[in-house]
RNA sequence: GGGCGAAUAGCUCAGCUGGUUAGAGCACCUGCCUUACACGCAGGGAGUCGGGGGUUCGAGUCCCUCUUCGCCCA
């Protein structure tokens, strides 16, 4: 194991002990530990900085979608610690009501039992203890991918508190009306036992049929009509059938009765305009208690709606439904009634025709069971009063979704929005705070009762039902830091409203749009100010992973692997905005190699610099005289503060300058992906590539111009050591504890954020040498010349430029293995290259070189170059272009053109000279 | 059926309010174990910006249209 504190350098690094040894150290540290009393809110000097986690189920177990949303939230963290806000990212759980009763109700039934062997109360306290047990392990396994969050705030939506929170905000909703009770049709799952939301009945595309059954007139059997059903077994619920009243064909039918095949009942033709006259016959039948659409009907005509479906999904006569199931279909389930009522109607005459019918069917989010419409008495928070400002916010810029398409999505809706169902008939959740009583007395209460009925004294019972999850998860935002307690209101004082929630668009609806209604419904705020929604983890053929397809990456396997900044760097680096995240699950090698790759690199970085500058303290970049800087030292400065500048404006701006989120700023920032490039690229291609090559016959000599390399080394690895450690925090933590100087107690995690050093003018110089080492290493290429052999390079055309190349050419010896000297070179066959300002480089090259061919080339890049020349004067040359082009535009044209004539007679004189034309 | 969006290099994507010779990463090809790194170094090829039309001095960028694909909602 690499020990993250140690200051020696092993050729290897080995991230898995180093990252678990390192995490340790940070939490006892107490470095993620947010402090309320030091944001300005409560009463010190930062700005607060919040991100809530969204919160996993207590049984989820980490997988890469997980891995992929915190890593995203930990980068934001880290980088708003580093920069001097007092950041929190408050982490917990919810109790996700359907998926643990499931749970437990699987490992109850291996004993033999159901949940009602054991009784509400004993299956309730099985379930606590069995989230107890369990319940931690996903927020155990953030902390191996380096999550930072404040594990001394992690929330549980089942905890008193935050109970304490479900219960206030269910009272003061029913207290204003907004929590009514409905008796209607709404989706139930006939496994998981429970009614659902809107949102939670999932469309899923199948391919079905769609049978045309003939229903016979009741006074005329030989006539009959033809109705177009997906759902044949509903018919025993039939009431009506239904055809839209301005359609020619069936206005004489209107009043008419009709004979329900199997039931044999009476059912009348009615007109309603709900119908739509092109989908399959016109007619519509109306089983009012087993469609929603035909609810609204029968409500709308006053029809009977007979319930022949069981809550578990089986045929029979349930309510108000007498004579309507046969015998032999009663107790039969759903499915296996479909297909005996078909053959019933075929043995009978009655089925017309059956096509092949694709339509999105329902079904549960939780178990993907096929969602029943069921009549029922539920609870519902009535939406369109919480919308409005939710709607009102993201449209002035309050709060902003990125990407922007969202933003659409979210207001489409905004305003078509319905009301929410929140009972569920499950016993694992917060029960509803209802009270109710024989004699009609029914109350929402924040305590509960310990006499009996107030109005008249005889015994009230609690509400059955418990809420939805998603009741206590609108609330996060504002339960996690202590709401409705103002007794202790110093987080809720301090860090709210929160930033940037990070989540994925999936839960747009369930989540989102309810947390920012809760927030204005509660606190009269926004929860955040930002909702970024990241892509997806996909496999190869872009499917989406599960658990189902088996092509799901384990995080934990990577960790193992590669290391958590591997892991992580792979995520972030691939991850525009709202992009999906493309990763192989057969060849993890392949997938996180770039991570892999980067982190041992960095590792190869640190460890020849730090082995090469030494243990001695080092000056400070201020108190270097710059006027002793070599070009290479100016042009890393330069790059230096280019990085920052880049990495700041792919993340920033942090929060909307004045409450709201100017046109201008509301897609702006976040760009991780161009984050994580630019600390790369200045890491690898500028530092490494360039100025540490040009230190090293620096540091062998000793002087001042040693000190500066030294200096100047240490100082831009450290600043690009903080710019990339929010994305991999293990590796470059342990590299910057091994810079010189460094003290005891000091962290990465919060070291400041850099900001761009002051500029040089002077940097342009190294870029000419540069220039010259790559133009011999083209040249070296072109003509396979071996890497050994030494070459000597004329600089010729530009003699200022020549003299900065020549003040390198240790350094270029170093790079090339080329000599240079100034001015022309000899006559002969030699490799030309022509670099910008008119500086050739020459190589004479008597023997390799074809001079025809050389020539050739050089024609090549002329004929370019005239062809390019001649489109640019043909647009100076046209007056519609210099009379209406900015002046801006019309001038950079004007200097290309003098440039380009100067190089296309270089060129040509080059090229004479070489016997050409 | 309603709404939103995308089509740019082999792949995944940048390209801001129209204005350099359209970029990046990965992949690919060539050469190299140059005393930190082959998980590396150096060099290289590659796109009629989905088709058609229009506006403009100028279009990958704006408008219309067609084609294909995706997402959300019913």
């Amino acid at each position: 194991m690499t020990n993250p504190l140690s200051s020696d350098i092993p050729a290897q690094y080995d991230a898995g002990g180093t990252e678990r040894a390192l995490y340790e150290a940070w939490e006892a540290a107490g470095l993620f530990h947010a402090h309320a009393h030091q944001t300005k809110g409560g009463g010190g000097t930062r700005d607060p900085f919040t991100i809530v986690i969204p919160p996993p189920n207590v049984t989820a177990v980490l997988h890469v979608g997980h891995g992929l949303n915190n890593a995203v939230q930990d980068v934001i963290v880290r980088w708003r610690r580093m920069a001097g806000d007092e950041a929190l990212w408050l982490p917990g759980t919810d109790h996700a009501g359907i998926a643990t009763q499931n749970v437990v109700e699987k490992l109850v039934a291996l004993e033999g039992k159901t949940r009602f062997d054991l009784g509400r109360d004993a299956f309730v306290a099985r379930t606590a203890d069995f989230v107890r047990e369990t319940g931690g392990v996903i927020l155990q396994q953030l902390r191996a991918i380096g999550a930072s969050a404040d594990w001394r705030r992690t929330a549980y939506t089942l905890s008193p508190e935050l109970s304490r929170s479900v219960r206030e905000a269910f009272v003061r909703l029913y207290e204003k009306g907004l929590i009514y009770r409905g008796y209607r049709v709404i989706h139930w799952c006939p496994r998981c036992l429970t009614s659902l939301s809107d949102e939670e009945a999932e469309f899923k595309d199948t391919h079905g049929k769609l049978y045309h059954v003939r229903y016979p007139f009741a006074d005329d059997p030989s006539r009959s009509i033809t109705v177009a059903t997906t759902r044949p077994e509903t018919m025993l619920g039939d009431v009506a059938v239904a055809v839209h009243p301005d359609d020619p064909r069936y206005q004489a039918l209107i009043g008419t009765e009709l004979l329900l095949p199997i039931a044999n009942i009476r059912i009348p033709i009615v007109a309603d305009s709900f119908v739509d006259k092109e989908f399959g016959t016109g007619m519509v039948k109306i089983t009012p208690a087993h469609d929603p659409n035909d609810f609204e009907a029968g409500k709308r005509l006053g029809l009977a709606m007979p319930v022949v479906i069981t809550p578990d999904g089986h045929m029979g006569e349930v309510h108000d439904a007498e004579g309507r199931v046969p015998a032999a279909l009663r107790g039969v389930e759903r499915f296996d009634a479909r297909k005996k009522v078909v053959k019933m109607l075929e043995a009978q005459g009655f089925l017309e025709k059956v096509d092949q019918h694709h339509h999105a069917v329902r079904h549960c989010y939780r178990c993907h069971t096929v969602v029943e419409p069921r009549l029922s008495d539920q609870w519902f928070v009535k939406m369109a009063p919480l919308a409005k400002p939710a709607l009102e916010a993201v449209r002035d810029g309050t709060v902003r979704i990125v990407p922007e398409r969202w933003e659409a999505v979210y207001v489409n809706w905004m305003e078509g929005i319905r009301d929410w169902n929140i009972s569920r008939q499950l016993w694992w959740g917060h029960r509803i705070p209802v009270w109710r009583c024989a004699c009609g007395h029914e109350a929402a209460l924040r305590e509960d009762p310990t006499g009996a009925c107030p109005k008249c004294g005889g015994a009230w019972a609690q509400d059955e039902d418990v809420l939805d999850t998603w009741f206590s998860s609108w609330l996060w935002p504002i339960s996690t830091l202590g709401w409705p307690d103002k007794k202790d209101g110093a987080d809720l004082k301090a860090f709210y409203p929160t930033d940037v929630l990070v989540t994925a668009p999936e839960i747009l609806f369930f989540w989102v749009a309810r947390m920012i209604m809760a927030g204005y419904e509660f606190t009269g705020k926004a929860p955040f100010h930002t909702v970024y929604l990241h892509g997806t983890v996909r496999d190869m053929q872009h499917r989406k992973m599960s658990k189902s397809l088996g092509n799901g990456i384990d995080p934990l396997e990577v960790v193992e692997k590669f290391g958590a900044d591997a892991l992580r760097w792979t995520m972030i680096a691939g991850m525009g905005l709202g992009v999906d995240v493309l990763l192989d699950p057969d060849d993890l090698e392949k997938s996180f190699a770039p991570g892999r790759n980067f982190a041992t690199k960095l590792w190869n970085i640190g460890r020849f610099l730090l082995m090469q500058v030494g243990h001695d303290p080092v000056r400070p970049l201020a108190a270097l005289d710059r006027t002793k800087f070599r070009s290479a030292d100016h042009w890393i400065v330069n790059r230096l503060a280019d990085a920052v500048a880049e990495c700041d404006a792919a993340l920033g701006p942090v929060r909307p300058p004045n409450g709201a989120w100017p046109e201008r700023q509301r897609q702006m920032g976040l760009r991780l992906d161009a984050y994580a490039e630019a600390a790369r690229r200045y890491l690898w291609n500028d530092l490494a590539d360039w100025y540490v090559e040009a230190c090293k016959t620096r540091l062998a000599a000793s002087g001042e111009d040693r000190e500066i390399a030294r200096a100047l080394l240490v100082h831009c690895f450290d600043q690009g050591l903080r710019l990339l450690h929010p994305i991999m925090p293990f590796i470059t933590e342990t590299l910057w504890q091994r810079l010189p100087g460094r003290a005891t107690g000091q962290w990465l995690v919060t070291a400041a954020w850099p900001t761009a050093p002051a500029r040089s003018e002077l940097a342009h110089e190294f870029e000419v040498v540069k220039d010259v080492i790559t133009a011999v290493r083209q040249i070296r290429n072109d003509y396979v010349l071996p890497p050994t052999q030494a070459l000597t390079a004329h600089l010729d055309g530009n003699a200022a430029a020549a003299a900065l190349a020549l003040a390198e050419a240790a350094f270029v010896q170093r790079m090339c293995r080329t000599d240079l000297v100034a001015g022309a070179a000899p006559a002969g066959a030699a490799a030309h290259a022509l670099l910008g300002g008119g500086l050739e480089v020459v190589i004479p090259l008597e023997g390799i070189v074809d001079v025809a061919k050389e020539r050739g080339k050089l024609e090549t890049e002329l004929a370019q170059l005239d062809k390019q020349l001649a489109g640019l004067r043909g647009r100076l040359a046209n007056p519609g272009f210099t009379a209406k082009a900015p002046a801006a535009v019309v001038d950079a044209e004007r200097a290309k053109e003098a440039e380009w004539t100067a190089r296309t007679a270089q060129l040509r004189a080059k090229i004479r000279a070489m016997g050409g034309t």
